[in-house]
DNA sequence: GTGGTTTTGCAACATAGTAGCATTTGTGCC
DNA sequence: GGCACAAATGCTACTATGTTGCAAAACCAC
């Protein structure tokens, strides 16, 4: 809300070679460096649950960076798509998304049943071993806590 | 396709006492037993995997079971809210829904990335001892294996 | 700066799910 | 069997979320 119209004039990019966290992501991504690309994944980075497109679209609309919604989509995607950011396919029908802030996607996640916030719980990704029926090939796990956050929780 | 047209003129559901697992497990929840109710039940009974709301109307209008969309979405939420059935959100924007044929649903699902197909684990559910960050009230957990499926790894 | 490729914006479309309300149907009771 | 009444259905219209195609703009290597 106060940190805007900064860069006023500036439409090429990043001039000086200082790059932000999620700059360098971008570019370690193979992508290009651009206003979205970056606001969307700092937004991500500094979020402490995960969000859907629409809440990542007002954010944007609060830091005054103009967008259109097919274009934050397609952000989104490739974000997941070059394994930065990862998709929740929540209860209610909006897909959440996050970043995990210390490596690849391998962690659990927390959904609170009553507001239906999501979030990641790193450094938590108990080993499944389970022996699945024949032919099945096993890839990934994915464990979802379900139950009250601290916030929902307090009444109970 | 073969076995339809029987009950053309009967228009009070089951007038014998003699009643179907479907129609026993609705009248347990307190439901009416209603024709597309036994029926949407009895295709999610027989099938060895979850079923979008589409394929399940598409094998209800196989049985020539004549019933509406919005029917349908309010079935399968009844089911769910009653327990009898669970919802899972894909990663396509479709949810699937399946009955675990014994007792409650707590177990794991398979979901092959490749087709798409989701199938119940039953008699799998590890037992998630996770210690959670504090005022996290835990409430179940739902664990979701990825990978391939026996049909899509053959390939591999 | 220029050229070529990637990314964006726009408009139209598609799919999945929801809401309100009149009509029909299932069930308990006689 | 027939009645009364609540529960479930069918319809229509509507919302929310995501997708496609294509021309214009923005990045970035040079
Ligand atoms: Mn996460
Ligand atoms: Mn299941
Ligand atoms: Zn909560
Ligand atoms: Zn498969």
């Amino acid at each position: 809300m106060l940190q805007n119209h900064l860069q006023l004039t500036c439409n090429t990019m990043s001039t000086h070679t200082h790059l932000s966290a999620a700059e360098s992501l971008i570019t370690a991504q193979g992508g290009r460096v651009t206003r979205t690309r970056v606001a969307v994944l700092e937004i991500l980075l500094a979020a402490d649950q995960s969000l859907t497109h629409d809440e990542i679209g007002l954010a944007l609309a609060e830091q005054g960076i103009k967008h259109d919604r097919v274009t934050l989509y397609r952000t989104l995607d490739w974000l997941v798509e070059s394994g930065v950011a990862h998709k929740m396919a929540g209860d209610d029908r909006a897909r959440r998304f996050g970043v995990a802030a210390s490596g690849p996607h391998e962690h659990a996640h927390f959904h609170c049943d009553r507001c239906g916030k999501v979030v990641c719980l790193e450094g938590l990704q108990p080993a499944v071993a389970v022996n699945l029926p024949g032919g099945y090939q096993l890839d990934r796990a994915e464990l979802v806590l379900h139950g009250a956050c601290p916030t929902c929780g307090k009444g109970a």
